[in-house]
This record gives structure tokens, sequence and C-alpha cells, in this order.
DNA sequence: CTTTGAATTATGACCAAGTACTAATAGTAC
DNA sequence: GTACTATTAGTACTTGGTCATAATTCAAAG
């Protein structure tokens, strides 16, 4: 049946592309023993762009992240001066060559959420101290929990936890210094 | 004089395209009221890469990263198991709304780094604590030290301070530990 | 076995953003 | 004015396509 080989050709088309942006109608054609036309036809289907697009798109969406370094996951849930939760699942490029999470991006989730639970104009952290107490991996969804637990002058004590699923894989405790 | 101009155009024209990598011939050519054609023996004379293959750099650029150790900012210097040292400097997507660079860049500065000097197959981070001292600023050189003070069984204890110019700028104490 | 209709392939015109080269012209320096 | 460089103009060719139309293949239905 031509049809369920068509239906076929395109997922793997898509997932062919998606595997390697850089290919072109005329490889995709050898690579399926079938016509550019085909190809072309199919790429309409599935309304993927040409290549150049495909390039484009690719380099634009690693351009200038302005807002990069807000909260570092999404923010859920925050009441300023007390608590705040934010969800970050990881990737693969936050992994070392074991597919372990870097501890980097677990401290830029923790502190970046410190930040957003005391929205303060001007501030430091000038003492951090972490535990990263269980291995993250890709895919894992990172919940991560900040508390304002004390204040004193200009100064903030708050601790995160970070959880996957019940399990807590990361704390932090920071002290943060407001300045004029 | 004809040669300044051009030279000006030159330095101009490097930036104008690094500011904006995806903009084409015949725009340059309008904003410097040029041909084409001069815009293109610029491009020629300075080693600058068609349109195309300047947004295909980026987009390859962004790719696969899954380097051996990747150090956030450049490895300068390297004994394993002894000491290493990095330089990097500040930009403008690592501070926040004052201006100072976030913490968790210092962090990811000096965690890399240690994983660096260790260069174990597989390594997590289990304890980290950091002082960040003294604010720092775009455009700061911000060198790091890394030193492993003592190994016990899996765990390695490493400390790691970031001098900009002479001062201590922010300081790390981290113990991580080798997995099979 | 022929017909039908979809799927595929072929073909040609066109486009963007170039390269590579040559020839002509403008502008200045001496 | 002549020399020389910088700039501009123009042509042929390339890649990786779009778009539209026509021709062909091929399996299933009548």
């Amino acid at each position: 049946m031509v049809r369920i080989a068509r239906e076929k050709r395109h997922t793997l088309l898509k997932k062919r592309i998606e595997e390697n942006p850089f290919i072109n109608d005329e490889e995709l054609a050898e690579e399926f023993s079938v016509s550019i036309a085909t190809i072309r036809l199919d790429r309409m289907a599935l309304g993927i762009p040409e290549l150049r697009i495909r390039i484009k798109q690719r380099a634009q969406a690693s351009l200038p992240q302005h807002h990069l370094v807000q909260v570092v996951g999404e923010l859920v849930d925050c009441i300023v001066g007390k608590s705040a939760l934010s969800i970050l699942t990881a990737t693969e490029d936050m992994v070392d060559s074991a597919h372990i999470v870097q501890s980097q991006f677990l401290y830029a989730q923790a502190n970046s959420l410190t930040r957003a639970v005391l929205n303060l104009p001007v501030c430091i952290t000038t003492v951090g101290n972490i535990k990263y107490k269980q291995p993250v991996t890709v895919g894992d969804k990172l919940v991560a929990k900040a508390e304002v637990i004390r204040q004193r002058d200009q100064k903030y004590y708050v601790w995160v936890t970070i959880r996957k699923k019940a399990k807590e894989v990361f704390r932090a405790k920071f002290i943060m210094e407001s300045l004029e």
C-alpha cells in the first residue's frame, strides 16, 4: 500500500530533519530513495521549511536572550518576602559526560529563585552553602522551593530545597544582602 | 583621503556584522552608502563570509556541545589533581538590574574549573560553600584558581578563589565525589 | 483487462544571496 | 597630465530552494 509507505516516510522524514537540520532536499531524496520533488511535497505537507530557513531559525534561537537571567526555570508561585516555587526540567545541555546535571544549574535555579522571592532592587549573594544530595538527569522535573528564614538589618537568610518528585535532591542556604 | 575612509569603513563594517550577523550585502551597501561590490570587496579583505555561511556557523555553534569538560571561562592552566586557572570576562548578560554579576556565574566558573582540575570520568558536587565578597561588574576580568586541598577515598576537597586584579572577590569550597 | 485516481516524478521559470571575474570609471597624489 | 588606487558596473555561474504544470507510475476497482 502506497498510503502507508508515504505516512511512514513522513514520520521518518520529520525525525531525520529534527536529527540533522542541516540536510538538504537532495540528500534526503537519496536517503529515502525518492525524487527531490517528493521530498518537497512531503515538507510542504509537514510544514517543514527549507534548509536555509531552518538554519536561520536555529541561529536566531541561539541569539541574545536578554531575559536569560530572571528566574532559571519557571516561576510558578511567589509570595515576596516569604516563599517561592519554580520548576525546571533538566535538559541535555545541563549534563556532564556521565549524563548527570551539573551543580551549577541547580545553583542557578536556587539562587535566581532566591532573588525572586526577595525582590529587592539591589541585592548580592554574600554567602552560599549547597548540598547536592542525589544526582539528577535529563528529563527530571525539578521543583525548587525558597523560604525566607530570617532577616537582620540588610541581611536575608534564605533556604532553598529542590525536589525531584518527593525526594530532596539539592538544598541551599543563602545569605543575601540588600544594597542601596 | 580615501584610504582612511576605507579603513574606517572596514572597522565599522566588521562591528556592524558582529552586531547583526543577519544583515545582507545589499542592506550593508545602503547603510554605508557604497555599492554592493564594495561591500563584497570589503568582506573579502576582512575575511568575513557571506550571510548564509555566517548564519550557518551561528546555528552550528549552538549545536551538540557534548564536550569533555566544559569550563565556564577560558582554561589557561591545569595540572590535573593539583591546581588550575581560568579566566572569565564578565558580560552584560550575567548581570542583574543593578549591573552586578550574579553569583551563579561565579559559581559556574568555580565549579566547572573544579571539575576540570579533577578530570574525573564521573563526579558530582556533593557540597559547596561560597562567599561572594566583592560585587563584580561588566568587563571585569575574573581569574579563578582552583586547588585540590585534600583527598579521602572518593572525596576531593577543592578550594577556589576568584580574583579581580589582585583583589579576591569570590571564594568557594567544594566537596566532590567520584563515582564509578 | 482496462480504467481511474492518487502518488510520484519531471520540467521549466523564477528567486535570493551570493562567488568570481573583467572592465570601466572616479578620485586623488604627485 | 599621468599614475595609481578605490569604487562601481556588469556578466556568468552556483546553491537550494519556490511555484506551477505536466507527465508518468502503479495499485486497486469495476
